[in-house]
DNA sequence: AAGCCTTTGTGAATACGCGCACAAAGTCAC
DNA sequence: GTGACTTTGTGCGCGTATTCACAAAGGCTT
């Protein structure tokens, strides 16, 4: 048996999905997966579109770069677009993890439930401080950084989370692409360089707060208005910046 | 004293700085301080861009839109443009900041050095769990989530991070949006739904993991292509999801 | 003081993303 | 079977972001 829907499948997803799209897909399969343990069998775009936040005309555009997945005057079967989502983001295979760096960060990212959920498993923990190797955490024993290519190899490893310091991202990435891996998810606060084919994508928390008081500073008058020094209000003409003394 | 750039100084800034710009600024920053460290006084936009892992005409854009902050055939003073960036950020004041659910993630979070760095200083932890109440983390005690309203007026919190479970957040998030909080910084899988006027941005770890699966998967051939089954090869056209028995 | 050299700041062209609004397509009631 | 109703899929216009390429501007040397 094969429905018109599935003959329809495939027809389009021209091998170009836009960016902005990929990165809001896996929105859209978390809103899914939650309606689908409620049961829900079908949702329409607009009630898709509200749990995911977003303009439901985008909502379809997105959909639509994966192929014809809705049915007009119903809406989308949720268990279908779920899998079609997971298929097109690459969960209906296993992706091996290698967590580098154990320090605050590395340990609340090996104990962190979303990674197993979706077909994401952590191969190892690896540390250079020799305090922190051969501990167990979150099940794992910590290896020694000296380990890195051999677990790479041994266990597929094909993304590196670098949660090291910043002083040493760089090497580690140059050391995990060396050994194959080809992407990187990097939370140290660091550019960094890698060569074409190696993706990274990067998590800054110093960013991202320093965006929120840009826009705070803004809703307060901005750097110009009211309120923008702690101290010292100078009086109009007066240099807030103070030239070095030296030339 | 008073130097040409000087008075030229916020000529531009016409009020409007744009969104990408805005989030570039941070990586600049730190690309500058670093480079403060290192005692260089002067840095050309080629070479700040490459630190900065952008392309040199984007970041002499985005430097424009605060100002001519810049010498022609010289580049720019590196002290004076970590003054301009920080004060457009409005890293000149303090933010004060509560962390709101006290996990892994918020005890990472508690004891991330990138905080206080920059002028944002941690008010205090909250957390539901009675077991988590009172322990000593990072020199701060964790306080009852009963206390919110009272913390963020007591020591004016104008951003709140929220690190607790999905299921908590909207309400956690209301709570302080009611409270007089206007930024939010969520890292709890959820999307968030804030009145007009309120910041929210998120990071989450599943969605970065997801995306960068979705790359190696292309880099392997596509869904459609080469290895993307774990198991089960089918024969074309044989159907890869399974329709559900009833109607 | 004049001319050369470097580097900024920006106009213009291109690409990208977003959201409206509507025709096409399907369902459901009768 | 027919018509009314619902919801998808998308053409189109608009605004934003990115990049190229160059004229304007400053410094430095002679």
């Amino acid at each position: 048996m094969t429905t018109p829907r599935q003959n329809r499948r495939r027809e389009r997803a021209a091998r170009g999905i836009p960016e902005a799209t990929v990165a809001r897909l896996p929105v859209y399969l978390r809103a899914l997966t939650g309606l689908q343990e409620r049961g829900v069998a079908t949702v329409s775009s607009e009630e898709l579109a509200a749990a995911a936040g977003v303009n439901s005309a985008k909502l379809r555009k997105d959909l639509s770069h994966l192929g014809s997945y809705g049915t007009r005057g119903v809406g989308y079967e949720v268990e279908y677009l779920v899998y079609q989502i997971s298929r097109e983001l690459g969960l209906t295979q296993d992706w091996v993890v290698a967590i580098i760096g154990v320090g605050n960060l590395g340990r609340a990212l090996a104990g962190y439930g979303g990674f197993a959920s979706r077909g994401f498993r952590v191969a190892g923990l690896l540390d250079a401080d020799d305090s922190i190797v051969g501990q167990e955490i979150s099940g794992m024993t910590v290896e020694h950084i000296d380990r890195l290519e051999d677990m790479i190899a041994r266990h597929g490893v094909s993304i590196a989370v670098i949660a090291t310091p910043a002083g040493a991202a760089q090497g580690v990435c140059d050391r995990v692409v060396a050994a194959g891996v080809t992407s990187v998810l990097n939370f140290a606060p660091t550019v960094l360089t890698v060569p074409d084919g190696v993706d990274v994508r990067k998590v800054d928390l110093s960013i991202e707060l320093q965006i929120l008081a840009f826009h705070e500073q803004r809703k307060a008058g901005g750097p110009d208005g009211p309120a923008p020094l702690v101290a010292g209000d100078a009086p109009p003409g007066t240099k807030q910046y103070v030239e070095p003394v030296e030339a």
